[in-house]
Formats: structure tokens, C-alpha cells, sequence
DNA sequence: CGGGAATAGTTGACACATCATCCACGTTCG
DNA sequence: CGAACGTGGATGATGTGTCAACTATTCCCG
């Protein structure tokens, strides 16, 4: 068995068997969630996660408008992931790119009207179905360690070593649930 | 604020505060834990995730064949996506196709010398970053409760209106840190 | 001022996922 | 037997993500 890997012991402590089984738990359910909110989202709303994210962006911000850095650095994309995005978005009517006078290199993408309504019907559905398929399924204590969870290792995918991968400056706010907008009352 | 979404109390009850934080963190964590893992495995090995998921398939099988189909179950993939990712891995050299003698239509997927090197390759550096970047940071307890969660949610998923998406049969081991001969001793 | 270096963004090539469609074979039942 | 229908799988079109190269502007330093 472990011959198969005669190098193991010099660079590998394995898993430990609950370790195995909790991983494996994970990523199974990670990937059927993923799959199941992407379906979900562009079945009833035409727009796709990625889109929503950015819409969820444009709505944050006071003018509707942000820069396609910005975009990228509070997304944590690449640059030409946005880049091409955009375009698909443009070419959709869901924003609209407009130069940027005070830097001569720089663009912004402004939301539209269309955009404006697609994130707004979108949401609320949305964020029914996260509350249906995970939070009703857990308890107070679950949902705080899950939590705690997400940020410990997110933490440590975002110091040291690890952090090379894209200019990470700092970069809040990735993605809602619900635009923003979402300090409702009875929430 | 709310009147953007004027029929939301019909159909949402939103999400609390605390869950809207975890939802948050959790997106966030397994968006980047997924590109890291991803880059990670081309960068030292030269298979992606998904080359990584099928070869795991393969040689969790005594003879190395498996059908299509059997391949499409056990990932959750749909077949048209496990023709065409075969199709590439074949091109590459990973696998090869057979075409199976008491099924006119079905054919096998057999793993290649250059397959099984290739994933054995793979494996360890994989189990060892999963390790260090999610189980080093984690305590027991929260492990277990990390795969509580994963199971909850997941069987959410796979139970009832949700399950329509795939033809489900039973599909187990979707994915695995290290090939089945991980009953490794030390483990 | 001039000439690199850094920065903002785009583009093209390619890997990948999904959808709809198609084809070949098998099964069933008249 | 043979027509109808189901199944295993392949294919092409399209949308999406990544990498590497490229352009255009701005910044910096002499």
C-alpha cells in the first residue's frame, strides 16, 4: 500500500482517519452546494454567481461605479478574469464601462439600469435558498464554529507564503448575500 | 432600504446577523482554499483537480478500468463533462479508452503507466498542503463539527426537491486526499 | 525634460463546464 | 422479426477562468 508512495514518510504526515473523513465530508458538500446555488441562481434569475458578485459590488458603492482594480482586490480575481467578464456583462446590458478622467489608464464599470433590476430580483432568492440548505440545518453553536472555522484557515491562506499568489492588499467585503442594503429591520 | 425588495417578506426571512457573517467568511475561505488548492496541484504535479478526481477513481479500482458511467456516479459529474475531460486526459497521455466487449455501447476508462505515476506523484504533496492548510489550524472538536456540517448540509442537498438535479444513485467516495491505499499504518 | 519602471487594463490562446443534440446499441413487446 | 423506446456515450456551441503577452499611461529619478 504505502509503497506506492516510498517518499511519503519524508514529506508527508498523511491525515489522520478523522481528518480523512471530515475532508472529504467538506469537499463533497462544498461541491454540491456550489454547483446547487450557481444552478439555482441562474435558473431563476439569468444571472450567474460570478455576475452576482459583481452587481453585489456596484450596489455597495455609493455611485454605482468602482474601478476594475477595486473590482479585482475586493473579489480577489485576476484582473483579466474581470476584464473578460465585464465584457460578457456589457455585451449582456447588465453594466457599462466608462473611462477614468482623473487617471487616463484606468476605467470603471458603472451599473445599469438592467443590472440594477437583475440584482435586485436576484437576491431575495438567493439568500432563501442559503438559509434553506445550510442555516436551518444548524444550530446557533454550529453556525459560530463554522465561522470560526472559515476564518482560521482563510487567515492562514492569507498570510505567509501562501499570499503570494495575487497582490493581496487588503481587500474586504467579497461577497453578500444580500446587497448591502441588507440592515433590514426584521433581518 | 428594504423597499428595494418590495415582495421580500413574502419570500425571504433573510439571514441573521451572525449567519450573514459565517455565510460570509465561508464563501470567502472556500473560494481561495479551492484556488489554492487547485494552482497548488498543477504547479507541483501538472494534473488539475479534476484529472486528480478521475485518476483517484481509477485506482481505487482492482483492475484500473472503470466505465463512463460508473465514473460520471461516483464523481457527481455529468457524463458529457467526463467525455470530454477523458478525451483530454487522453490526449495527454493519463488514460486511454476501451471499448467494452459485453456492452456494445458502453466503454472503459483504463489508467496508463503515465496515469499512476502521475497521481502518486500528486497525492502526497496534495494530502500535505490539505493538512497544513486546513487541519493544522483546526482543533479536534472542530474538526468533527466541520464534518457534522458537511454532512447536514450535504444531505440537505441530496434529499428531497434538491435531488432532482442528477440522476443520484448512491455515489460514495466522490474524492479522496489519497488514493484508497491510504489505510496507510501511521495514518 | 527624458527614459526607464511600475501600473491599469485588454487581448488571445487554451483548459474547463454545461447544454442540447446526436448516434449506436440494447430491450421490450407487438 | 421489427418498430418504439431507453441507455451509454460522443460531439459542437457557448460561457467561463487562467496564463502570458501586450498597450497605454503614469510615476520616478536623474
Amino acid at each position: 500500500m504505502c509503497q506506492l508512495f516510498p517518499y511519503a514518510e519524508h514529506v508527508t504526515r498523511w491525515l489522520e482517519p478523522e481528518q480523512q473523513r471530515a475532508w472529504r465530508a467538506y469537499v463533497r458538500m462544498q461541491g454540491e452546494l456550489n454547483a446547487h446555488l450557481s444552478r439555482q441562481m441562474s435558473v431563476d434569475s439569468d444571472i450567474s454567481m460570478a455576475d452576482f458578485a459583481v452587481l453585489v459590488q456596484l450596489t455597495d458603492t455609493p455611485d454605482e461605479r468602482v474601478r476594475v482594480l477595486e473590482l479585482a482586490r475586493s473579489l480577489h480575481w485576476e484582473k483579466s478574469r474581470i476584464s473578460h467578464h465585464v465584457a460578457r456583462m456589457e455585451k449582456r446590458g447588465l453594466v457599462r464601462r466608462e473611462n477614468c478622467r482623473s487617471d487616463g489608464r484606468g476605467s470603471f464599470v458603472v451599473l445599469t439600469d438592467l443590472g440594477r433590476s437583475a440584482i435586485e430580483a436576484a437576491a431575495p432568492a438567493h439568500a432563501e435558498t442559503v438559509r434553506a440548505l445550510v442555516f436551518d440545518q444548524l444550530s446557533d453553536a454550529e453556525v459560530e464554529t463554522l465561522r470560526e472555522i472559515s476564518e482560521k484557515v482563510f487567515t492562514r491562506l492569507t498570510t505567509g507564503e501562501c499570499a503570494s499568489v495575487i497582490a493581496r492588499c487588503d481587500a474586504d467585503d467579497p461577497m453578500e448575500v444580500v446587497p448591502q442594503e441588507s440592515g433590514c429591520p426584521e433581518a
